[in-house]
DNA sequence: AGTGATTAATTCATTTCTGAAGTACAATAG
DNA sequence: CTATTGTACTTCAGAAATGAATTAATCACT
């Protein structure tokens, strides 16, 4: 109403979203607006974190999911996943995951080898030294990605979002399983 | 019948991630913890309710992508919008909302007219008759879906939350912007 | 009125992702 | 032991999404 739009995304646009939801409330009231604000929150904090990373990342040579897999392979107790972990971890379909290693091996950031425990149907995915190498390149950037999230967030207030957050996640897993 | 889904996180696994994220930490302190716990809480809720969605909207012949412009029209004030404010709302990228939109127009559920502004570079959307009886139909379900997310949640806790997000996306939204 | 920048939407080639099916192995039970 | 069931990963074909043009119209200035 005041000042022209700002540039790129304005900060201001929820609040047309926020109209929506409510208009959509009163032609069917049984939608919540609480739930589905929140929804759509989720959605647009995802995407925007999703395509800042992919910027970034891209004149590496990676992309976020690409990324993801580094990160949770250099986190992990023995430096090493099998698939199936890692595509939980990561939140890829195993399908994905398949095709996101073939990637990082041929690239020689990551080793594709045999479980060790010896179950013929499982395989060890670890990270290479190169793999370490430019991992350790991309964190500080990545790191500062994340800290500029994190803006003028009190610690008492990063703690209320991550356990509301977790308790949002139990809800959400269980929409996978009822009827 | 017999098809399961198979879950892509398996439940109450996000402590495995948070162990991850504390080993990443300690081999790279400057990578925090909290900021990392709060974007992947992100990711996986995000991906748990896509999944979820596009489980209940395939058997009714659409995606969750369909199904949020379609929701975005309902509820727009004039039951109509043009391309790039739809994108903005649907957080989806101007090149797949043309995709999109051109597969909705096709089974009739969404009609594309000239700007009635006459702007010649604008596009209206907005709902056909089909395309709002459709939509009427999914809403119970999706409604539901919503609902089910909120479970346990008491009013001041979606308010704390709700807030706490917008913050967050307020962030976020400036990471696309040069820094 | 003429120019250069901006905005809106689309096209296009390519990459990424998905669901379903397939292969190989392991575990369990009859 | 062998049959059934379940798990781990891969393959595959098709769908969805991306980034970089492209086309076309409007705007902002002079």
């Amino acid at each position: 109403m005041c000042s022209q739009k700002s540039p790129v995304t304005d900060p201001g646009s929820f609040a047309a979203t926020e109209a929506r939801i409510r208009r959509t409330h009163e032609r069917f009231p049984a939608f919540r607006r609480d739930a589905a604000v929140l929804v759509r929150l989720v959605r647009h904090i995802q995407a925007q974190v999703h395509d800042a990373a992919n910027a970034i990342l891209r004149e590496h040579g990676l992309n976020h999911a690409d990324y993801n897999i580094l990160i949770m392979l250099y986190g992990s107790a023995d430096q090493a996943m099998n698939p199936s972990q890692l595509g939980g971890a990561a939140g890829e379909k195993s399908a994905n995951l398949t095709r996101i290693c073939n990637g990082l091996v041929d690239r020689g950031l990551v080793d594709r080898v045999a479980d060790p425990q010896g179950d013929r149907r499982k395989v060890q995915l670890s990270l290479t030294r190169r793999g370490v190498e430019l991992l350790e390149t991309l964190l500080p950037v990545m790191t500062d990605l994340l800290d500029r999230c994190m803006l003028g967030f009190a610690p008492d207030e990063r703690d209320q979002l991550e356990h509301l957050l977790k308790r949002l996640l139990v809800n959400v897993e269980a929409l996978g399983r009822p009827a």
